[in-house]
DNA sequence: CTTCTGCTCTACCAGATGGTAGAGAATCGG
DNA sequence: CCGATTCTCTACCATCTGGTAGAGCAGAAG
C-alpha cells in the first residue's frame, strides 16, 4: 500500500469514527506513518482530503453494495421473471452488517456527512443516485409482484435505510438498552432485523 | 429569558446542529449576543457548558415523551386491563416528529453524544434508562397481550429507536430520494411510517 | 456615601490548526 | 555523470481555540 492510500484510509478511519472537525492533519499524519506535509502534498487541503475520501467510500459502498444484490439467489421459483425481492433485502442487510464489523469507519462516513455543508452532502447524494433509483425501483418491483406491500417507494427506502443503518451501527444505543455489540450478539440482531424488516415490509 | 438560558439555548442549536467540536465558544457567544467570556463565567468550560446542554436536553425529552404516552388514549376496548400499546407507539411517533420539527436540535444532539467520549455517553445513558426501561416493558406487556409480536424485546426497541429517529431527522437522506421535508411531506412521512411500524410490530 | 456582590466586559496567553516556502534525498531517462 | 521529477522532510506563519486575570459597572445593603 502505497503513502496515497495510507492517507485515505487513516483519513477515512478517522473522517467516519470522530468527526470531520474532530480530526487534524497532524493526527491524521501521525496514523499514517508520516508528516502533516506530506499529506498536502497528495491532498491540497483538509477539505480536498474529505473530498477524496468522500468519493472513495461512495464509490466503495456502491461496489460492495450492488455485488451483494446481484450474488443474491437469482430468483425465488421457477420461471424466474419476478425476482426474489425478499432475498435481495436480506442480501443486502448482510452486506450491510458484514460492513458494520469490518469498516464501521464506512458507515459512520456515511452518517457523518449527512451533517455537514451542502457541497459536500450534495457529492455524496450524486454518487449514491444510481444506486438510490436501483434500490427504489427494486421495491417498486415487489409491490408489482405483491411481495411487498404497497406504498410510497421512497418513503418505504428511507424506512429501511434508517432501519438497516441504526441496527447496524448504533453501538452506544445498543449498550443503553444492554446490548452488547460482540459478534455472537450481532448475529442475533442481524436475525432480529430481518424479521422485522420482513414484517414490516410485507406487511 | 435570562443569560444563562439563552446561552444554553444558543448551545443547544449549535451543539445539536453542527457537532461539538464544529463549535466556538465565540460562536456560541455571539449567537447569545454576549462574549465569550460571560459564558465561561456562567458555565466554568466548553465541556461544563456541553454536560449542562446534554443534562436539561434529557430532562426536556424524558419529560416529553412521558407525557406524550401518558396522554395516549388509555384503553383500547372496555375493561382496560391491557393498555392500548399501539396508541402509545403512536403518541410517542408523533411527539417526535413534533420535536423533529419543532425542535430539530434535541434530537441532533441526541444523535451527536452517541459519537463522543463514554463520559458524556454513559451520562446520556444514565439519564434515559428510566425511559429506556419503560419502553421496554410497554413492548412486552404488547407480547404478552398478543398486541405485538414475541421477540426480544430489547432488539425490537432498537430497531424502532432507529426506524423513527432515521425518518423523522435524516433530512438529507430524504433529500437524496427526492422527498423534500416540508410540512406536508411531513405529515405523509409520519403516516407512512406509522403503517410501516404497525406491521413491523404487529407482524 | 461606601462597600459588597453579581455580572459583563477588555486584554491577554499558550497551544493547536490549516497552510506556505523551500530544502534534501531518491529515482530515472539521457 | 547530469538534470529533472517525485516525494518527504524541517521551518515557519497567521489564525483560531479554550481558558485566565482582572477591570468596570450596575444595584443592593449597611
Amino acid at each position: 500500500m502505497d503513502t496515497r492510500d495510507r492517507i485515505l484510509e487513516a483519513a477515512l478511519v478517522s473522517f467516519g469514527g470522530r468527526g470531520y472537525d474532530a480530526v487534524s492533519l497532524d493526527s491524521i499524519a501521525r496514523d499514517s506513518g508520516i508528516r502533516k506535509q506530506t499529506v498536502l502534498y497528495y491532498f491540497g487541503s483538509k477539505d480536498a482530503l474529505m473530498e477524496a475520501v468522500i468519493d472513495r467510500t461512495v464509490a466503495d459502498l456502491t461496489v460492495v453494495l450492488l455485488q451483494s444484490v446481484e450474488a443474491a439467489p437469482p430468483a425465488s421459483s421457477a420461471g424466474g421473471e419476478p425476482p426474489d425481492v425478499w432475498a435481495g433485502v436480506e442480501a443486502v442487510v448482510r452486506a450491510v452488517f458484514r460492513l458494520a464489523v469490518r469498516r464501521p469507519e464506512m458507515l459512520g462516513l456515511l452518517r457523518e456527512v449527512t451533517r455537514l455543508s451542502p457541497p459536500w452532502i450534495d457529492r455524496v447524494r450524486a454518487g449514491f443516485e444510481p444506486l438510490v433509483e436501483r434500490a427504489r425501483a427494486f421495491l417498486e418491483a415487489g409491490m408489482e409482484s405483491g411481495t411487498i406491500r404497497r406504498c410510497d417507494p421512497r418513503l418505504l427506502l428511507v424506512s429501511t435505510y434508517s432501519t438497516v443503518m441504526g441496527v447496524a451501527t448504533e453501538v452506544e444505543v445498543l449498550r443503553a438498552v444492554g446490548v452488547e455489540p460482540t459478534l455472537r450478539d450481532t448475529v442475533l440482531r442481524r436475525r432480529e432485523l430481518l424479521r422485522f424488516l420482513r414484517s414490516a415490509l410485507v406487511g
